[in-house]
DNA sequence: GCCATTTCTTGCCAAATGGCAAGCGGCGCA
DNA sequence: TGCGCCGCTTGCCATTTGGCAAGAAATGGC
């Protein structure tokens, strides 16, 4: 299987030289995940540091009467973790769920620890996936404080219009943070974009 | 000037020790912000690591249209920088304002990251602070999409009930993102809470 | 102390969204 | 083949929120 995407992955940051990154890349492990299972169930330790190559996961969380809020959604070429549970030992608050079969590579916590201390450089790429992350949060909090749920549901869908192939509308809304019912009002007046 | 809080802020994350502590801080060098005084201008490159010890800092965006959104709002013992501006050294997309005067102590980048060379046990730190960051961002996410804007300023009240001594409310209000007459409606519906 | 500005509230109405329930259609499974 | 579940839409009405403008209250500068 190839690692391609990972390399150019590992270099993306800028961090990390073509030569390091096919290093690098060899330690990670292949992984498979069906659909509808789950990456990372609530209150375990997340310990899988997965980079995406195929397929979409969802991740969500559970309201306090029960119902599951849609809190990210996550396509090829993105690193899925749940940051919090990962770095600090502690129980996620977050499921993450295979929305059709996926591949990619993976480290463990421990792994990546002891690649932080053998690659300096990947030390460096791991600062800048979670600067990256925390900016792409940051975007996407402002959007749903100043934009209208219309407007952020045509941007999701310019940026990813593969989702809209896999992933229920059910959970695309609460992604949005609009219930189904709004977002089925939204795309007839969008004229089924 | 007392470094104190500083000290403690240091081993608030379980990464450094009391002893360590204390000599890393001397590595801080003071700052004062007057009231309205900007800490970093759209444009610029963040280039000061501030922890806060007194007084109100408040960041903002400019949307399309000029209007000004305030993304956040911090108080003593936080750490105040545009994360994507600091560590990639690109421009800020927002401005950060000292609502009172202010106290707290700071590193630039270049000393961030010669501490971080010196001192491997403060550059656990940092990401522990950049997760923090990462946390706090998703939780007011979710809230901001599960909770109506009632419940938000409720809770962000009981959070920092100090935020209403000092923060006008058309602050607030862009930062719960609804508009200053709705939240004066809200809150002439909870009783002047 | 006085004036200008900012902050906050309020009234009026329109637009956006939610809650609920019904209905339709597809898909999987027995 | 037929049944039942799931995903999506729609109708009806209530609630929330916004937009705008006016006015009251507080603040700051001189």
């Amino acid at each position: 299987m190839s690692n391609v995407l990972l390399q150019q992955f590992l270099q993306s940051t800028g961090a990390i030289s073509a030569a390091q990154a096919a290093e690098i890349a060899t330690c990670f492990q292949p992984r498979k995940i069906a659909r509808h299972q789950l990456l990372l169930e609530a209150g375990q330790v997340s310990d899988t540091y997965f980079f995406l190559t195929q397929g979409l996961l969802r991740a969500f969380a559970l309201d306090p009467d029960g119902t599951e809020v849609t809190t990210g959604l996550a396509g090829p070429g993105q690193v899925v973790f749940e940051v919090a549970s990962f770095f600090n030992r502690t129980p996620s608050l977050e499921y993450i769920q295979a929305l059709t079969d996926c591949e990619g590579w993976c480290l463990s916590y421990r792994q990546l620890n002891e690649l932080f201390h053998a690659r300096p450089e990947f030390r460096e790429f791991g600062r800048g996936i979670l600067v990256r992350g925390f900016a792409a949060l940051k975007a996407r909090m402002l959007a749903t404080i100043t934009e209208s749920a219309s407007a952020r549901y045509d941007k999701l869908l310019r940026a990813h219009p593969e989702l809209l192939l896999h992933v229920p509308l059910k959970y695309i809304a609460s992604y949005l943070g609009i219930t189904d019912s709004s977002l089925s009002r939204i795309r007839k007046a969008d004229g089924k974009k």
